[in-house]
DNA sequence: CGTCACTTTGAAAGCTTTCAATAGGAGTGG
DNA sequence: CCACTCCTATTGAAAGCTTTCAAAGTGACG
């Protein structure tokens, strides 16, 4: 999904590692060599408020991280995918819980390390910086959801940023539960729940199990979205192509 | 207000221009020996779409930015104060207009030069990312407020994050219109209005004229606010006390 | 001092939530 | 391997908050 989080940040996976063809760095090379860690579901990695010590690469499964107001609501800020990198942030508090959704595969490394590397790399920095760019239009992405679409919008909006996200497939999954969707749509489960009963009967989408949907009629989905989408997604640089400065 | 558009960049305003005292330069210097420009209230210094080629400092007023849906409804991602850098971002176009609330007065420099110079600079670079990550935080504080906020909560937390902003006093400027206010928040703009009268019903606040307010009974303000604020605000680091990478 | 734009207020409508109950699935244990 | 249990998801009905539609009020400006 959205990699709104201010501190879930997407690389470039299009393109095999960078010196492998001799090609820059990436950030993910940063990891190189770190043993990977198993996080299985509902396990956080680390909690809002935690010194934020360490950066975090994702290899497998879907994390969520969200915040929680003291009367125990709680609003999911992003999901974070295979790719992402988690706990980027000039904070030294993580601002938001980072919880595994499914089993997950991380691998870590402090927060010195990786951003004197980064900071030592030209390669590497406009990446870091290309990678906050694109959090931020994603997270306008989501005020605007949030502020300005209705629940069917914000449910389609959804469904379609999944499908962009894990390679554009008729049939996506959905590994999260209903309440998490609901937690980052900022509506209740009911709502999630009733919209999607309605997007299949009119035969926009058909659910194949209870994590697992296909989207039909794309371009009608689309329209329910909000349009809006897809403009800015076409603007949007393909993720790191090349990461240089801009000028 | 927050800085969460993707390219309003908040400074360090606490302390004198960095070469006066000896210390390293800060985002603003790059600006130096720049004429300044003015627009009135109303007009645009760039619409969303335009290419993106400069970044903006601004010195006086009040700016919004926003984007607009197909249908009409308008989202405003922030409100754009004296201090704040306008424009970063790693797309090559700009992804919302910017528009002055009030009369404005800017600075603009190419993106090119902007990047090169920061790029050059290991005292600034620090600082850009720093600034992102700032944005990053008050963007999720906003998704917070849009996706779990009542309206009141929303108001509420409105006006405390202007109090903030501009210097903590108990008598605050509102320079934008109920309409600004209202597609800032995820409401109508009857809702902003019906809000605040309830508000100074309740004694929490007093208008003195339309736009300016004075605020009462903090504590409970901050009550309804969400209470989440606070504590976030603490966490968070004063702005660019020192703009050095992370450890 | 009149006009126009913005704001406030009122009443009804609507969408989403809340409360409640049923249904469905996954995992466990016999 | 099937039955049981528990958790998650779905569905229904009523309540509630916000919006919509309308009209009156207020203030800025020429």
């Amino acid at each position: 999904m959205y990699n709104q989080a201010a501190l879930s940040l997407a690389r470039n996976m299009a393109y095999p590692p960078a010196d492998l063809i001799g090609e820059a760095p990436t950030l993910t090379d940063l990891f190189k060599g770190v043993p990977a860690e198993t996080l299985s579901g509902g396990e956080a990695i680390f909690w809002e408020g935690d010194e934020a010590r360490q950066i975090f690469d994702v290899l497998e499964g879907v994390l969520r991280i969200y915040r929680i107001m003291p009367d125990g609501r709680r609003a999911i800020m992003g999901f974070i995918y295979p790719g992402d990198v988690l706990g980027v942030s000039f904070q030294d508090r993580y601002l938001f819980t980072a919880e595994a959704v499914t089993d997950v595969k991380v691998r870590r490394i402090s927060r010195g390390r990786f951003f004197s590397l980064v900071n030592e790399s030209p390669a590497l920095r406009p990446q870091l910086f290309a990678l906050l760019c694109d959090e931020m239009s994603a997270a306008q992405d989501q005020m605007l959801l949030l502020g300005r679409k209705s629940a069917e919008e914000r449910v389609v909006s959804f469904l379609l940023a999944v499908q962009r996200k894990c390679g554009a497939h008729k049939e996506i999954e959905l590994p999260m539960s209903r309440l998490d969707m609901a937690d980052y749509l900022g509506v209740t489960i009911e709502t999630v729940s009733r919209t999607m009963t309605s997007l299949s009967r009119r035969g926009l989408i058909h659910a194949t199990g209870r994590h697992r949907v296909a989207l039909h009629k794309l371009n009608t989905l689309r329209e329910i979205a909000g349009r809006d989408e897809e403009e800015a997604d076409a603007q949007r640089a393909p993720p790191m192509r090349r990461a240089v400065w801009p000028n």
